[in-house]
DNA sequence: CAGAATTTGTGTTGCGCACCTCAAAAATTG
DNA sequence: CAATTTTTGAGGTGCGCAACACAAATTCTG
């Protein structure tokens, strides 16, 4: 049956649409770009040749003609961790992608850890930039900087790590409470009822996004293992030496540790650690972000599971936001949504 | 720190090149655009100027300029199971979405299952055509009718069901042993040593993802989980009714049944003989695609966790490569790779 | 019904590029 | 060195639309 909406092989154009209403190009125009001066009458009348020729505006002649080009500035921590690497990396590709769509991307490092540093950089920033995407901190001053942008009419979207009480237009990133309970039911499934402790190691509870994994990670903990406990919250500040040796210290304390779930970084030394304690097998260890370490340690059988979120997703995303944004064109939700990836060894990509 | 490479406001043009090179507009065409007879000294003095200006063609003036447009055909299944519904669905968006962008796609729906009567539908279909997406065979005459279409020059990429032997130039779609392989790994870790029996669940075999998936699944379920072995694998035909009393039958006769895993639709049916049976929680239940009905049971707790593929996403990329692949441009294979999602019931979108 | 206000039409320009023609210049050949 | 070939330049056109200026037609007001 090779049925199928056969449409015209050559599209409508402004022109036709006038035909077709009885109407000039000026007023098309005028309608479909929703100026004023225009009866009601006649609106309808255009609109519905609009909708009986299914005119669509061509993108590429809108934009050229429009001729606006667009700057964005990026936020980026200061050299870090494989993520945040990696994050960089995607943000300079996604710019060479926007380059062909009269978008330009400058990437600003600055230790977001620091809410002055970062407030202090975001007051600072060009005026030239119509929008900001940053890797926020949900602290006073940050918001109180993110919320001047917005106020000077700059379209500003948080990534990775949100500031949901400022005016931001949208958040890039994953749902972090969801992220910490999903590594919450792997954990509890993957110990299938054996008793023991388990325990979390945040970067900084000072970052939003660890926080709240480890609040989801603990809700589901509690309300649903009753055969686990967690041990207090372990800050390794995303640090592997200063991670490998509380790990190493939590291994020799408690002979019933089964599990360790690690919502930051600092992977590589809860692996050394791990390794080290010949217990590497029979702990379940889950952790956040796909690098390549991570990727080596879960095919080496040391990591259970990796809870990710993708970068060239977010990167990619935050830019179309933007430009969506700032060239009044709508987005698509479904497309924009970053999901929360779980990694194990068969799925790799 | 506000550093950052801070590019030009307005971007170089081609006539800026020119400047730059000490030739003509026409010559900096020829190079850029590959044309004949221009000496490669003069090639390499516009192509310096180009990487000294950072030119990047202005895509929606190129576009423009090129004037062409370009017609795809979807060969999708006629009516089936949620999977295929929203697939349909989301390849309606976008064609929303490509027809601004001077790309119109028609839909075609036929039995995809017949081999015979897909190989007919690829061979009537208008020449006017410059791309196709089709959920393929792997089958004798739908590999030649996909030969013949890209020997006439017809970019075809395979969507869902690969035809790997195919001269399709792409395909859209998850990596099918893997999904499997992380169904098993699932499973095994779920049911934790637990002794007993797992049945595979398939629509069709002679559909190819259904039996790439299976067969990673029993790859990895027999060389790591000695404790659990798989039953025959049954066809359930992708039907609901039929699947229900096959698995109703399952679990009457294996006692030591402890999980199922279904490569294929027809959940429904699973689920009403799971629950009715009231051995829903002891039994771990894997399938596959997200739907309306399977999110159901993941809430419920009945389903234990679904390997998905975003439709999507598929849709999108299908159209993204079929659009690359006529204009000669490149893709960028890292968005493009179909990613094999993992749902519990904690990270649902 | 004249005058004012509003609505509509005509016309133009330019965005950046692809593609084309034709002539001029330069390099190569016999 | 002339004849030929190759390379380059100049210039134009049009893609579909946005944005604007100004004139014409229509409607509304007193």
């Amino acid at each position: 049956m090779t049925e199928g909406a056969t449409q015209p092989v050559t599209r409508a154009t402004l022109e036709d649409v006038a035909r077709a209403a009885g109407v000039s190009l000026a007023t098309v125009d005028r309608v479909v770009n929703r100026r004023e001066g225009v009866r009601a009458k006649t609106v309808a009348r255009v609109e519905a040749a609009v909708a009986k020729l299914g005119y669509r505006a061509d993108l590429a002649a809108a934009r050229l003609a429009r001729g606006q080009t667009f700057r964005f500035a990026f936020v980026l921590p200061t050299g870090s961790n494989s993520f945040m690497t990696n994050l960089t990396e995607q943000v300079a590709r996604t710019a060479g992608w926007l380059a062909g769509h009269r978008g330009f991307i400058d990437i600003h490092h600055v230790d977001v850890f620091d809410p002055d540093v970062l407030a202090g950089a975001l007051e600072n920033l060009s005026p030239a930039y119509q929008g900001v995407a940053v890797i926020a901190l949900d602290h006073p001053r940050v918001r109180a900087a993110i919320d001047e942008l917005v106020a000077r009419g700059v379209a500003v979207v948080t990534l990775v790590s949100d500031a949901p009480s400022s005016s931001r237009v949208h958040y890039v990133g994953i749902d972090n409470p969801a992220a910490g309970r999903t590594a919450a039911t792997l954990m509890g499934r993957f110990l299938a009822g054996r008793e023991g402790t388990v325990a979390v190691i945040a970067g900084s509870l000072s970052l939003r996004d660890h926080t709240e994994r480890q609040f989801g990670f603990h809700q589901i903990l509690s309300s649903e293992y009753a055969n686990l406990s967690a041990l207090p919250v372990i800050e390794g500040r995303d640090d592997s030496d200063r991670t490998r040796d509380l790990t190493a210290a939590l291994l020799a304390r408690h002979a019933d540790l089964r599990g360790i779930y690690c919502c930051g970084a600092g992977n590589r030394g809860i692996a050394d650690a791990l390794e080290a304690s010949g217990r590497a097998r029979e702990v379940v260890w889950i952790t956040h972000e796909l690098t390549e370490h991570t990727r080596r340690f879960l095919v080496r059988g040391t990591l259970d599971a990796v809870i990710n979120q993708d970068a060239g997703h977010e990167a990619r995303s935050a830019a179309r936001v933007l430009l969506a944004h700032c060239s009044g064109e709508p987005i698509s939700p479904d497309q924009e949504r970053i999901r929360i990836d779980i990694f194990l060894r068969d799925n790799l990509p």
